[in-house]
DNA sequence: CTTGTTTTGGAGCGACCGCTTCACAACTGA
DNA sequence: TCAGTTGTGAAGCGGTCGCTCCAAAACAAG
């Protein structure tokens, strides 16, 4: 019983998580926001409260989308290798891609805020922890099946995964020589 | 031949890393510069030029002094895994230590700047790969005494080592789980 | 001493920061 | 229709941003 919203809140939110994922939270203001959203800053504060909290929205976005299509790799055809394999591949073509320079939201957010913001941190550590839950499913069954060194804890080999996962993140951020990091991903899964 | 300058210019790169360090570049004033250092701006735009070039001045002092530390865990007594481990391990305790927070100097630069500044970029890069030079040194070693699996290309397996080493200063930025952090490192040197 | 050169502290530049305010527009329910 | 409610656009708040300018200060050389 009023005047309607004009624009589409999961846009708004969407088009915010790009803007932060390439500019990180300090580097960008209220103003690139409301370019990249199209709305005014009546209407942004009006609808999330501030910067911090559409950052928060942002990063929550990121999970449910780019971190869901990581987990989606995971749950796809193939073996327990290839399917991490395909996760850490998939992610490093991004990650080589030129014209993205983005890296990983939730890396960004954990290294930029995770020391300073406590609901940052916690919202990342959500994050990690689907992945290394998912992880750890792929890496037993592949123990199941014979295809991954048995008798080890899967959540410690999980673990293990993920931080070469994450590390390879980070030195792609530097590096652009696509053969040592995909020889990097293919050593990772050969140790298993 | 005029007023010579009345403060020590290491001293100065030291405190502006360390500010860099904690807050970042961007989460950085020339205020919060000028506080830390003691300095006036005008001290410190006649000596240094500006924030940037503080900055990969700091990112320089960084390698030359934390970079050489985790070097010098790595030409350190031991055997070839106590070496990496060790590098690990020193660097773990820093991060869960509570009162510091900070992470790794250059991992951070890599995240926030390493995609939007090429200068950035180039200084991180020169430090991880004296990074990678020191473990595949290590790593060949270890090869050499038949402590570590023969065969594999000493470089290659030196960046897997390198991923898994930053991924785990991500993931302890969002976890605190000590055990789990040292089972991580325990089960990297026991893929080797 | 004087002269010349560099550094220093402090005031302050224009621009931008995150955010607020407010008159008005756009709708709903009666 | 029209009162009631919410969203929108624009102006602009006090404060801070990175940085500059300049007169005074502190030296070296002659």
């Amino acid at each position: 019983m009023a005047r309607p919203r004009q624009f589409d809140e999961d846009r708004v939110i969407t088009a915010a998580m790009e803007t932060f994922w390439r500019h990180g939270y300090e580097g960008t203001s209220t103003r690139d926001l409301c370019d990249a959203t199209g709305l005014g800053p009546s209407s942004l504060y009006n609808t999330f409260g501030g910067k911090r909290e559409l950052y928060l929205r942002a990063l929550d976005r990121y999970h449910e989308t780019v971190t869901a299509e990581q987990v989606a790799h995971l749950r796809g055809p193939g073996s327990a290798k290839e399917r991490l394999g395909a996760m850490m591949l998939h992610s490093l073509e991004a990650d080589l891609d030129p014209g993205d320079g983005r890296g990983c939201f939730a890396v960004n957010a954990a290294v930029e805020l995770a020391g300073l913001d406590e609901d940052v941190r916690r919202v990342v550590r959500r994050g990690f922890d689907r992945v290394e839950d998912e992880v750890c499913a792929v890496v037993a069954a592949g123990q199941a099946a014979g295809e991954i060194t048995p008798g080890r804890d899967p959540r410690e080999v999980a673990r293990l995964v993920q931080s070469t996962y994450y590390g390879l993140r980070v030195l792609a951020r530097v590096r652009d020589d696509r053969t040592a990091l995909e020889a990097t991903v293919a050593g990772a899964l050969a140790g298993l």
